[in-house]
DNA sequence: CCGGCTTGTTTGCTTATGCAACTATACCAC
DNA sequence: GTGGTATAGTTGCATAAGCAAACAAGCCGG
């Protein structure tokens, strides 16, 4: 079209895949350090508890937050589980909607959130000070949401089985 | 623009990473269904597949491999393990260092693997292409590599008790 | 209101992963 | 050389996650 500017060799794409997935592993492990340290749980469940956290009435939905943690439901099913045992979570069953259930921050839970997050507040701060000018964190996370949201919606169409389908094999009966 | 030279807000920052994390999940899952529907194994399998096919002699250290799938070298062990089961992948020891081994792709593997990259390059391109242009590519990769540097460097450096320290106050030697 | 389909969540089973402990080899100091 | 330490890789054990099936509750169309 218009300017073939670096014209990413496939090569280069692959390394930029390699590359998005290789510092989300690598902030991972970073990460997972000072939160156990700060007396934390593990990595996932910190992640669902922040979010918790940051939600109006410190609740979500359980769907909602399987979405918001990249979880399965069963997985976040097990990982409520295993935060409801430690005290930190409860459940609360919508009244609008009796299939569904919020997940709750405890009072222990939030308790225990309002010690952890400002030093992973600070841990990450410390991380995006070392790394980024504010104007390239701001367009790295604007790139970010861009791929996130792209990924959402194509995991989601194909989420759906056999609906519309437009001439690809869907219902594929073998196995 | 007036240049937003303040730093973004902690809570903006905390999206960030998120959506680091999301996308990276939501990829995750994007291309496991086409991986597997190519006949491939499993995500992560794939990616320790692809590492061997892209490195001269299609093989690697058992420790490199471990860095770059962004695996502790336990979990390297089985997954090679598991490869070597299907036939796609064998060890072969270090002449040099009798403690090392290489794992190297076979010709079963090889031929696997040529079948499926290009499937797997494609539907990179394709996702690269839709939410990108080239530059945009080119500067998410640019800054995704420093932030995968960075976290590399900390964790190695957090990984080594206390060894070659040059000024940061290292050796934390609590616990 | 009844049957059928959809949606939200949970459970059974399998696999994958990390940590810590262990083995084997290499490297260094003496 | 010999002993001590560091490095490469593997194994035991516990945990976490996904898929598929089960369940329960809502939503329709008649």
């Amino acid at each position: 079209m218009s300017t073939p500017v670096t014209s990413p060799s496939t090569d280069e794409r692959l390394t930029t895949i390699g590359l998005l997935f290789e510092s989300a592993a690598g902030l991972r492990r970073l990460f997972h350090r000072h939160i156990t340290t700060s007396g934390a749980t593990a990595n996932q469940s910190f992640d669902i508890l922040i979010r918790l956290a940051r939600s109006p009435g410190s609740e979500l939905r359980m769907s909602e937050l399987a979405t918001q943690a990249s979880l399965t439901p069963s997985g976040l099913t097990r990982a409520v589980d295993r935060l409801q045992h430690q005290g930190l979570v409860s459940r609360r069953s919508c009244p609008d909607d009796r299939r569904g259930s919020f997940a709750q921050l405890t009072p222990a839970g939030r308790a225990m959130m309002d010690g952890a997050i400002p030093d992973h507040l600070s841990h990450i701060d410390q991380v995006l000070d070392a790394v980024f000018t504010p104007e390239e964190e701001a367009q790295l996370a604007a790139y970010l949401r861009r791929l996130r949201d792209y990924a959402l919606e194509q995991n989601l169409a194909a989420g759906i089985p056999c609906d519309a389908d437009d001439g690809v094999d869907a219902c594929p009966t073998e196995d």
